[in-house]
DNA sequence: CGAATAGTGTCTGTAAGACACTATTCC
DNA sequence: GGAATAGTGTCTTACAGACACTATTCG
């Protein structure tokens, strides 16, 4: 028996091409897919989530995540960094961007009774950009501090703060428990600081991501003892009180051991 | 400003009903949605995966991970289920169902070149169900040792045994390196146990997935510690040397602190 | 008996977390 | 000096892993 690869349009067997030849992508239901991007980042030393207020159906006027469609020839990641890029003006990629998960309960969207709409949420990481300018289909677009959204903070009621399009609630609720988990067992809180940063600073990182207080003595010594984690630059900082070194993120990507959370 | 919800199609804004009114999806690019399940068992004592001899195109004739595409009205979840008892003819669920990732790569399967195809992975883990019938669209259906298969064992040649199609060696690695991590922190290895087992039995389940020899005694005294892993029933199993103790799964979904795999 | 399996006891090294203490800078 | 921040030293507890040892069954 033959065997059959398809990597890139390449090796397809004469059956494949036949197949291709009188497929008829009209024949069956339509689908949407959409990328929406979960970009956190931490001002002021509280962890903030980038949201787009929407200019037009579905769900104008409502806060949401940043996204869109995938366009032909694209990769989904790929549709995660142009949409990035069009809702907010930044110039820069984030610093990291992984796949989070797929939403596609039926209702999700209300388009969903024509065409379903299949959206994959994206994670992403970056050092504070500044304030983003609002992009096409975006009436404004700005950080808010999580714990500034009535969703994520029981103290505060719906009319205090932006609630949540669609099932976008859902997708930052497991991107906050993704990005947790990611700073026990990766380097990715670099991904938050800028390239030359301080043992504070990281350990500030930890804190919001974490919203737990972190015994900065211990997390210093753990941090210089992980292997590959943070490089000492040999410069320092006089900017706050005392002088601190001044880092810059080593070549490992895993720490080993982990760093655990407190148990709550 | 109105609050916007969407929730299962009520509480629509009448820009919203107006909008889904005059949607006409025909306009846009046409998308697939799938959902393709890594269905995992512990036979002989070594892991395997379900996979099933592909009837016609794409890439008729190769192995390939059951799945198919997303229906009108059904979630993906939803797909994956029915995919997998419409193409085994298993009447039991899978112990263990969850999302592992999504894969869009143009390139990915022959027709992207007229409408892109999404595939959403799903992971799944139960004893083993015995032998599958082949079902819909499948010349045959069986489990693979893991380490039978060329892409996933080094010293075997790509004619001792079945390649992947399309993606799904990517997938399947994806889906053993996701599994074996569960392991390290939650109860999951019960999913491929029956409901009454053995200590040894866990273990077995630990050294096939991990693919590591683990100590006995050790693994004995740490599971028994950790509260909500495994409840004794107070029953014996006399079927090899030693008669052993018979538990079922305790009400702990994760165990704390995490059981660790060898560094390697 | 000997082999295979189940399970207990005990020791060692590593690491997490608590916390007292010193050092440096700005006000 | 006093407050804020950076960083060292040291002690306690917990746990992973190594491994010697006992117990039970089958051939």
């Amino acid at each position: 028996m033959a065997i059959h690869r398809n990597k890139h349009g390449e090796d397809l067997s004469e059956e494949d091409i036949d197949f291709v030849k009188n497929y008829e992508p009209r024949d069956y239901p339509p689908n949407a897919v959409t990328a929406d991007v979960i970009l956190l980042t931490i001002r002021s030393g509280r962890l903030a989530v980038l949201l787009v207020e929407r200019a037009s159906p579905p769900q104008g006027g409502s806060w949401a995540l940043p996204g869109g469609h995938l366009n032909p020839e694209e990769s989904i990641h790929e549709t995660a960094l142009r949409e990035l890029a069009e809702k907010t003006g930044f110039a820069a990629e984030p610093a990291h961007l992984e796949q989070l998960q797929t939403y596609s309960t039926p209702g999700r969207d209300a388009r969903d009774t024509k065409m379903r709409v299949t959206s994959v949420a994206y994670l992403a990481f970056m050092p504070d950009p500044g304030t983003p300018k609002a992009g096409s289909d975006a009436r404004s677009a700005r950080f808010w501090a999580v714990d500034d959204l009535p969703e994520f903070n029981s103290q505060l009621t719906w009319e205090e703060g932006p609630v949540l399009a669609f099932d976008h609630a859902a997708m930052l609720r497991d991107g906050l428990e993704r990005a947790a988990s990611k700073l026990e067992y990766t380097t990715l809180a670099t991904a938050f600081v800028d390239e030359q940063f301080t043992i504070s600073d990281l350990r500030r990182v930890y804190e919001a991501v974490w919203r737990s207080i972190i015994d900065a003595p211990n997390f210093s010594r753990k941090v210089k003892a992980t292997s590959g984690f943070i490089e000492p630059t040999g410069v320092k900082r006089a900017t706050g009180r005392a002088p601190a070194g001044l880092f810059v993120k080593g070549e490992a990507d895993i720490i080993s051991p982990p760093f655990f959370r407190p148990a709550d």
